[in-house]
This record gives structure tokens, C-alpha cells and sequence, in this order.
DNA sequence: ATGTCC
């Protein structure tokens, strides 16, 4: 065993063994640089993942992806599988607050050119059709009967009233829905909140950004993916399931803190998968991840509207590449040690990367693999990846999420007021639009790490390699 | 992340 429990397994990859901390059942895997592995002791997200591995009914190894960092309860960044039965868990604080918090790119058929022509009017446009900022409503408030349907059926309500195409279904993960979905676990509370945000962007890191391909770093997959052109323009949606998620979240902390079925101490709360308060759980949070999807689809379509009134009709049908979701829990089939097994795998700030050949994935992307997004800080970049052959195996197929923060917004705030951040980002060609009086020193991207340096190390982990490098030319904000 | 404290 290594220095004070951990274990170095490699340039990019530490073991936490089981000497860490009392209590741990099985061992952890960070895939951090040193600097990485010093940050995460330090912000106690090492302490938080060798809690995670003191749950029952763990299988294989909790792991840390590159941009991980403390959580409530779980560190983001975070993933741990459980038993599908027996005594496996499900834990709220593993799939976070903002459940199915996601990623999406539309690729459009335009260039850079004539979209930087008109990139005020088209910031502008978007700022107008999107409602975006803290506590941001629809125009239109759904009926309770209207919003039951949006969690059964995500995505899929959007297609079928017309917001959307078939095509794009097949472009999210999981189809744009999940299956054994509970509404009735959604609370009253949780549903208000609901009818009156579909549509809507929120705050904090969510963004919606028109971006350009700045730089091309596999030509065969991005020649699939049909973004091998620099300069081509694109998309990105980054929201998740606002009010409501958050309300599921917290009704749920709350719940199984108090339940005699719940193994919980401190922030660190879960219960049985196959127990009353667990089954409720799933079938709430699977209403809440529905509910984002919703909410992706239903902006996407108010994007390609505008699209279509400024850059014509090809642009209003822009496709979507696809969709993630990087704060969930899925069912799965993994293999492990030459057998088959069905578990609860928990991502937290943590993007499905099932490479080539995953029989989960359409078969578009079944040659190559999935796209992953990885959402950069606003005014940086962001990128396209996909899984290398032995992520399954290294980490039941996950990989990093983005830039994870490197100051809190308190302090974020504190170091960048009276800054021209508008200006700055006008200097590197960015135009920005926004709705919080902090939104620009909180996003900063001096208050994120550097998303270049995540990537190297999802490539030199193992995990992930990039495709695509995005850079934004309008960002607008919360 | 979040009607940033019902």
C-alpha cells in the first residue's frame, strides 16, 4: 500500500485503498495528475469518495474523474455502481441537485463568416427566445395534467407537439426518456414549480453558446459526427431540470435522512435500491431527468427557430449530434471479471462515454462510439470526445464533465468586480448576453480550471480522447 | 445547481 492509503497507479490514475478511511468496503479509483490528487485531499472530495465507498452493495471501484471536486454528500465528478437488487443503494447526493443536468449540440449547415456578420442580432434573438437567469419562467405555464405527461415522456412530449424532430430522439441518451417513472413520487411542491419553467435556461454554468469548430483533432469521427469543417458552426445547450429537480432532490434528502431504511451519515444519505423510500426515489428523479430533457428539446426548438428566421429554413433544421446527461443514475449491463451484471450506476458531474460497439447505442454511433460534451467555462472552449476501448472497464464507461470551478462564486466575486468582463470577452471575439447582476465575475473563466488540461488527462487516463475543439462566438448566460 | 432561507 502506498503513502497514507493511496496508491499510485499511474501518470493519471491513484487508488485509494481500503486503509484510507475506516469503514471503506472496496477501494477507489482517482484519475487526477498529482497537482490533481493534493487539490481533491485538500477540498475533501478524497474523504467524501472513500465515504461513498463505505455504502453497501458497491460493486467494482467508486471513481473520481479528472475535473472532480466537492459535493454535497458526493463529489462531482464522482461515479459508483451499485447492486440493481439486494443490497445495493441509491443515494440523492450521487446524482446531485440539478438531476440530468445535460449537455446538447446542434450543428448547424452554417460558416463562421456569415454568422459572425450578424452575431449581435443573433445573441440578441436568442437572449429574447430563451427566458434565462435565477427563477426564470415560461411564458406559457403547463396544466398539471399537461406537466404529468412531460415527466412520462420527456424529450418525446417536445417531438410530438411539434417542437422537434424524430431525428433528435434518437440523439439523447436514453432516447430522451427513462422508463419507470414515477410521477406520483414527484411532490406537489416539486410540480409547481415545474408547470412554470419548461423552456427555460436557469443560471450558474448553464449557457446557451453559438460556437464555431476551431480546431479538428480526429478527422474520422467528426467526419461522421459531420463537424470536420473548421469553422462550422454549432450550438451548445447546457441546463438541466431547474426548479423541479431541485425539489425532487431536496424532498428526498430530507425523506430517506429520516427513514429507518436509509444508511445515511451526514450529507452522505442513501437507501436500498429495492426499498420503498429507494423505488420512490428513482421513480422521481427518473421524472425529473425526463423533465430536462423536456426542457432541452423545447429550447433547441426556439434556437432553430431563430435560426430559421435569420439564417433561413436549412438552419432552422439544424440536427441535434446528441445529448447527455451528467448528473443521473442509470440501470445498466456491465461486465466484470467475465460476468454479466445489472447495476445502479450513479454519474455526478460525471458524461457516459460507451465507446464502439456498446449495444445501448443507436447505430449511428455503434462504429465509433458516442459523442461526449464537455461543456467549457463561458468565453474558453469547449469539446466533442468519445470513449477509448477500455473506458468500460476503467470506469463502467464515464469520463469528465467540463471545467469544474476553481473559485467559489463568493470569492470569484470578490476577485473580479470592477472588472470589464463584457469588454474581455469582446477582445477574444466573444459576445456575450447575460441576466445576473454577478453572472460575469461568477462565470469567469478565471474562476474555472482549464478545460485543456481536463481533456489531457480523460486522453492520458485512458478514458476519453477528443474530437472536436469548440470555441464560442455568442454566449448567453443567467 | 436552486423562487441562492418556508
Amino acid at each position: 500500500m502506498g503513502v497514507g492509503g493511496i496508491s499510485r497507479l499511474g501518470d493519471y490514475s491513484f487508488r485509494l485503498e481500503r486503509g484510507f478511511l475506516p469503514g471503506m468496503r472496496r477501494t477507489a479509483r482517482v484519475f487526477v495528475t498529482e497537482v490533481g490528487l493534493e487539490a481533491a485531499r485538500a477540498d475533501g472530495s478524497l474523504e467524501q469518495l472513500a465515504r461513498t465507498a463505505a455504502l453497501p452493495g458497491g460493486v467494482g471501484e467508486v471513481l473520481a474523474m479528472p475535473d472532480v471536486h466537492r459535493g454535497y454528500g458526493f463529489p462531482i465528478g464522482g461515479v459508483a455502481a451499485f447492486a440493481a437488487d439486494g443490497d445495493g443503494v441509491v443515494s440523492p447526493g450521487g446524482v446531485g441537485y440539478d438531476i440530468n443536468c445535460g449537455v446538447r449540440l446542434l450543428v448547424t449547415p452554417l460558416g463562421e463568416d456569415e454568422v459572425r456578420a450578424r452575431i449581435e442580432e443573433l445573441a440578441d434573438a436568442l437572449f429574447a427566445a430563451v427566458p434565462c437567469g435565477v427563477g426564470a419562467g415560461a411564458r406559457r405555464a403547463l396544466s398539471g395534467r399537461e406537466l404529468r405527461k412531460v415527466l412520462i415522456r420527456g424529450a418525446r412530449w417536445a417531438v410530438e407537439h411539434g417542437l422537434g424532430f424524430a431525428g433528435d430522439l434518437e440523439a439523447c441518451e436514453s432516447g430522451g426518456a427513462l422508463e419507470e417513472v414515477d410521477p406520483e413520487a414527484v411532490s406537489d411542491r416539486a410540480r409547481e414549480r415545474g408547470r412554470g419553467q419548461l423552456g427555460t435556461l436557469g443560471s450558474g454554468n448553464h449557457f446557451l453558446e453559438v460556437q464555431r469548430v476551431a480546431e479538428v483533432l480526429d478527422e474520422e469521427v467528426a467526419g461522421v459526427w459531420g463537424v470536420d469543417e473548421p469553422g462550422r458552426v454549432a450550438v451548445m445547450i447546457h441546463c438541466g431540470s431547474r426548479g423541479l429537480g431541485h425539489q425532487v432532490c431536496d424532498d428526498y434528502l430530507k425523506r430517506l435522512r429520516g427513514s429507518a431504511e436509509s444508511a445515511s451519515s451526514g450529507e452522505l444519505v442513501s437507501a436500498p435500491v429495492e426499498s420503498g423510500a429507494g423505488r420512490a426515489y428513482l421513480g422521481a428523479m427518473a421524472a425529473a431527468a425526463n423533465y430536462a430533457w423536456a426542457n432541452r428539446q423545447v429550447i433547441t426548438a426556439e434556437v432553430r427557430r431563430v435560426l430559421a428566421e435569420l439564417f433561413g429554413r436549412a438552419a432552422g433544421a439544424s440536427p441535434l449530434l446528441y445529448d447527455v446527461a451528467h448528473n443521473i443514475a442509470k440501470f445498466e449491463e456491465h461486465r466484470l471479471e467475465g460476468v454479466t451484471r445489472r447495476l445502479l450506476v450513479h454519474r455526478k458531474g460525471a458524461t457516459r462515454a460507451f465507446p464502439a460497439g456498446h449495444p445501448e447505442l443507436a447505430s449511428r454511433f455503434r462504429e465509433h462510439g458516442q459523442p461526449v460534451i464537455l461543456p467549457g467555462d463561458m468565453g474558453t472552449a469547449s469539446y466533442l470526445m468519445v470513449g477509448e476501448p477500455g473506458v468500460l472497464e476503467l470506469s463502467f464507461g464515464s469520463t469528465g464533465h467540463g471545467a469544474g470551478r476553481v473559485l467559489s462564486r463568493r470569492a470569484a466575486v470578490k476577485r473580479l468586480r470592477g472588472r470589464d468582463v463584457r469588454a474581455e470577452l469582446a477582445e477574444r471575439g466573444v459576445s456575450v448576453r447575460w441576466e445576473g447582476r454577478r453572472t460575469l465575475y461568477e462565470e469567469h473563466p478565471e474562476a474555472y480550471k482549464d478545460i485543456d488540461e481536463v481533456v489531457a488527462v480523460c486522453r492520458g487516463a485512458g478514458l476519453a480522447r477528443p474530437v472536436v475543439r469548440l470555441e464560442p462566438l455568442a454566449v448567453i448566460k443567467g
